[in-house]
DNA sequence: CCCCGTCGACCGATCGTTCGGTCGGAGAGC
DNA sequence: GCTCTCCGACCGAACGATCGGTCGACGGGG
């Protein structure tokens, strides 16, 4: 049917210098679908956000929209992947894997924040899946295997007396891990303090975010 | 999906003493539709949430509900002043206002785990707000308010030298904030540890969550 | 008798998804 | 160099389902 063609509206996007130039979509790079859906994931939240909040966004319209991908769920999924994967890599580092739990954990609560403001986009929307999906479960699921190694490690670090006694591995474990990955809701890349913000922020994991004068 | 479902009128509500009495529903307290409606909210999300699921966990009809509230987002708006209002109670609280920064601010920290604790639906509910609408961009407002006052507090004890030199009170703040909030991702009332809970998270701020050993 | 709480049926809008078809650039054959 | 064919990127229109919300009726306790 149609045929129109009429050289539907652009919403803004090719700039009125340039005559008809191919975009040429990268894949995985910036400007990519999945990072225009992730960064209006976040925005909304990826119930409130919809298949045509996403094409206008990325330019194109729904339709073609699934050309490049199998579905909303589909690219829930990728965006998942990557940022568990960033995750994931920080425990496989030799520093995390060598010397003292103490020391272990010091480097993974660097990496962590490193990848997090890295990866910002994907790891906040990681941060708040809910479980609704199948894909929302899977990756709550892999978050929890995180967790769980973070916590084997506190214990370690509080057995060897490396950690004042009387502190909970369980209770402890939680509340790093929440003011780690708290970063997600105020860090913005390009900001001063970005270089030294993971160091920062294991000093206050060890020494405390109050340390008393000395 | 799962859309079938077996006729679930009641669910476990009715006392088995009583015969079939007109159940009551309470305004506000527990058992009420407010209640309820936050619990599905923090399950699904908000607006992963359909007027219909919250009908069915409340064990009637979507046009009954209709009749004890405006709409879903007068439902949001109960839950969200709820919370406010009990974390701004905690800065009018005596033990706020009078004594150094730095036992102004444990007490906060202290009072604000309290009712993060006391109110816990609620206050998750506040915390996973994202702005979509008028209701949330207000409650996003009043949150930044409050975390203006810690800010603010933090700055104080650090010119009062009652902190080591060289803590951002900006970034000390939001680790602050991030670390009491994070409380929402994991306790659940009813478990070992609870009473304990508020002097164990300031400790964790003021001294460090893994403090050396002595 | 009236009125409060409940209900089933229904509304228009929007949801994620599908489908048939258009367009233009990259080769293949000559 | 000039067609012809193919194919990936894209599009408008429409699908059934479900969304938040409305309406008129009914029934039983004060």
């Amino acid at each position: 049917m149609s045929g129109l063609r009429a050289r539907d509206p652009a919403p803004a996007k090719p700039a009125a210098t340039e005559p008809a130039r191919r975009p040429r979509r990268p894949s995985g790079g910036p400007g990519s679908l999945l990072e225009v859906a992730v960064a209006e994931f976040n925005t909304r939240g990826y119930d409130a956000t919809s298949m045509e909040d996403l094409s206008r966004a990325a330019g194109i319209t729904k339709s073609s929209f699934y050309h490049h991908f199998a579905g909303k769920e589909a690219l829930l999924r990728a965006a998942l992947e990557r940022a568990l994967d960033g995750l994931f890599g920080v425990l496989a580092e030799p520093g995390a894997q060598t010397g003292t739990p103490s020391e272990r954990l010091r480097h993974i609560v660097r990496g962590q924040v490193r990848v997090l403001m890295a990866d910002l986009p994907y790891v906040t929307l990681l941060l708040r899946v809910r479980g609704n999906t199948e894909t929302e479960r899977w990756a709550l699921e892999r978050r929890r295997a995180f967790d769980a190694e973070i916590t084997a490690l506190v214990r370690a670090a509080v057995d060897a007396g490396e950690v004042r006694a009387g502190v909970e591995p369980a209770l402890a474990a939680k509340l790093l891990s929440g003011l780690v990955n708290s970063i997600v809701e105020w860090y913005r890349p390009g900001r001063p303090g970005t270089a030294t913000l993971p160091d920062d922020v294991a000093r206050a994991a060890f020494a405390g975010i109050l340390p008393a004068a000395a």
